[in-house]
This record gives C-alpha cells, sequence and structure tokens, in this order.
DNA sequence: GTCTATAAGACGATAGAC
DNA sequence: GTCTATCGTCTTATAGAC
C-alpha cells in the first residue's frame, strides 16, 4: 500500500475510534509508518487529510447500507435486513460519530460528507418505505419520510446505548422493538 | 456563587459542546473567571472536575425526564409527553454525546454516571411501556423493555441526524415517526 | 518522496509565594 | 483560597537537507 493510502486509511480508523479532535498528526504519522515530512508532503495539514479519510469512509458506508436495501423481498424485509444486518456495533458509526465532533460541525467542509450520507439514507429508506405503503404493506396512515428517520434514529441511537453499556444488547433490543412496530398484519 | 460551582458549571457546558477530549483546564479557568491554582485547590485534575460536572448533568437529566414521565394520563400520553417535550435539540444530550468520548469510555467511574443514566431512563420507559401492554393500549406483539429501547435510540439518534444537518427537522420527523407506530388503535 | 530539526503555543499538572 | 512561575510533553505545523 502506497503512503498517501496508509495514511488515509490509518486516519479513517483513528477517526472512528477517537474522533477529530482526539486524532492528532502524530498519533497518524505513527500508525501509518509514516514520517512527519511524508504526511505534509502528501496533505496540506489535519484537515486535509481527515477530509480524504471521512470521504471515502462515506463512500463505504452508502455501499453498505446500499447492499442491504437493494434486494429482493418487500419493503418490510428490506428494512428489516438492513437494520439486522451484521454491525460492530461497540464501535459505533463511524460517519454518525462525527456529528459530535466540535470542529467537524464547525467546518462546512469537513461536514459536507457526513451531512450527505445521513440525508441520502434517510432518502434511500423513504423511497422503500413509500414501497411498501403503496403495496398496503404498512397502515397507511404512517409518513415514509418519518418512518426512514426514526429507523435511521433508531439505529445511531442504538449504538450510543451499546456504548453506553459496553454491550450490544440494547442495540439489539432497540432494533426488534422497531421491527415488532414496523410488522405488516 | 462560589469558585468549586462556577467550575463545575462551566465544566458542564464546555463537556456539552466539546466533549471531553475536547475540553482543556485552560478553558474551564478561563470560562469559570479562576485561575489554575484555583482549579487544583478545589479538584484533583481534569477528571475529579470532569466526574462532578458529569454527575450533575446525570442527575439533571433524569429529573428532567421523570418530569416528563410522571404525569397523569395513559402511557402512550406520556411517553408523548416525554419525546414532544422541548429540548435544545441541536446541541444533542450532554449525558449521551459522552458516549462518543474515547477517554470517558476507556474510565470505569467517568462512565458509571453515564451507564446508569440511560439504563435508568430505558427501565422508567419499559414500565411505563408494560403499563400500557397490561392496559391493552398497545399490541400485546410488543416487548416493553424493546419498546423503551427503540424509544431512547429514536431520541438518542435524533440529536445525530439533527446535528448532521443543522436543523431539528430530522429528530422531529423521527420522534412523529415513531409516535405513528406507537399510536393505539 | 522522505528524513530530521526546529518552533510557538497548548496541555495537564506541580510548587511555592502571598 | 488564589496567584504566578515552572515543568515536561504534546500539538500542528514549517524548513531544509538528502
Amino acid at each position: 500500500m502506497s503512503t498517501p493510502e496508509r495514511l488515509i486509511e490509518s486516519t479513517r480508523e483513528l477517526l472512528w475510534e477517537r474522533g477529530y479532535v482526539g486524532t492528532s498528526p502524530k498519533a497518524i504519522q505513527q500508525h501509518a509508518g509514516a514520517g512527519q515530512g511524508s504526511m505534509y508532503h502528501h496533505f496540506s495539514g489535519k484537515p486535509d487529510l481527515a477530509l480524504a479519510a471521512i470521504r471515502r469512509t462515506a463512500e463505504e458506508m452508502r455501499a453498505t447500507a446500499e447492499a442491504s436495501l437493494s434486494g429482493d423481498g418487500s419493503a418490510y424485509e428490506r428494512v428489516a435486513g438492513y437494520l439486522l444486518r451484521e454491525r460492530d456495533v461497540l464501535r459505533g458509526c463511524p460517519v454518525g460519530r462525527l456529528t459530535m465532533d466540535p470542529d467537524v460541525i464547525a467546518s462546512d467542509t469537513l461536514r459536507a460528507p457526513v451531512t450527505e450520507t445521513l440525508e441520502w439514507l434517510r432518502e434511500r429508506l423513504a423511497a422503500i418505505v413509500q414501497e411498501g405503503l403503496d403495496q398496503g404493506e404498512f397502515s397507511p396512515a404512517l409518513d415514509a419520510r418519518e418512518i426512514a428517520s426514526t429507523i435511521v434514529a433508531t439505529v445511531q441511537g442504538g449504538y450510543v446505548l451499546a456504548r453506553s453499556t459496553g454491550s450490544p444488547e440494547a442495540f439489539d433490543a432497540g432494533v426488534r422493538g422497531l421491527l415488532a412496530l414496523l410488522a405488516p398484519r
């Protein structure tokens, strides 16, 4: 792997684990096995490198989500597939966690990939829920965009609960509760 | 207000805004209008002061939640009251956000109030949902503890969505979606 | 491209005067 | 109790040799 590649991948891992504020250029360099000069040759500084890392993580998250959402099956089944897919629950969401990073939220550039990814996910889920509504799969009293927001929020909040206890139990419970509420009858 | 009080209150605000990793003793001292020596006279260091601040924030959150949950009305109405109460949505949850702070999660002492508060909330909501189940208010197919997890997760995740867009819209949408799913028929 | 050297300031804390 | 001084380390770079 090339040096810029190693720097980006190291930044992705450290951002996931410690956030932007908690990740120093020095830590990135050590994790990547690169020197100071090497990092500043390829990237203008910490924000530039973080942007490359965040963009890649966001892209990957979209691809992973799309994989569970684009399969066959009813709307409920695809939503269930998304909610029940394997996750590293205790690590949390590498994109969602950045919303708690003050320096990321303060920078329009760094925040953009975060906003876009979560908005894309919400719209993608809303389209599927709307399909379900059109097929009479869900109660007509429901609003597709609202339910999509509930789904994404349950996942993001499930990570918070899981990390607070150090166990995936609360995440799983929240997801099962949501699926029970959504279940077609 | 006494100096220790001002230090604790300043720490609470900075922890809410910037997290533990992003909050320096110096910033706390300046915000509180206290000197270095003053802070280290009253507290043994940053973790000690943060613990006092986190405990108080956790206590306050419990009191606020209890206020919306202990009123009159059906289980659904009390859950709705909790979900729809006024919130500073874009600031997020001062307790939940700490779960994304690596140094808080790494310390059993600092994490304890976070764990306890979110677990208390989940149990408190589970008891109310169980009441609703006993009254035939909700579908008997539902599990009280699961639904309680879904409710807390929706709120915590709603903050993530709101902060990602810089608008409370997604939080409100997620809450409305959940209430529509819960609505007794 | 990568290395080492250097730097101004922040971080988290301690020491000792007042 | 509060103040200033000091400390060793980390942070986020820049400069310039190789």
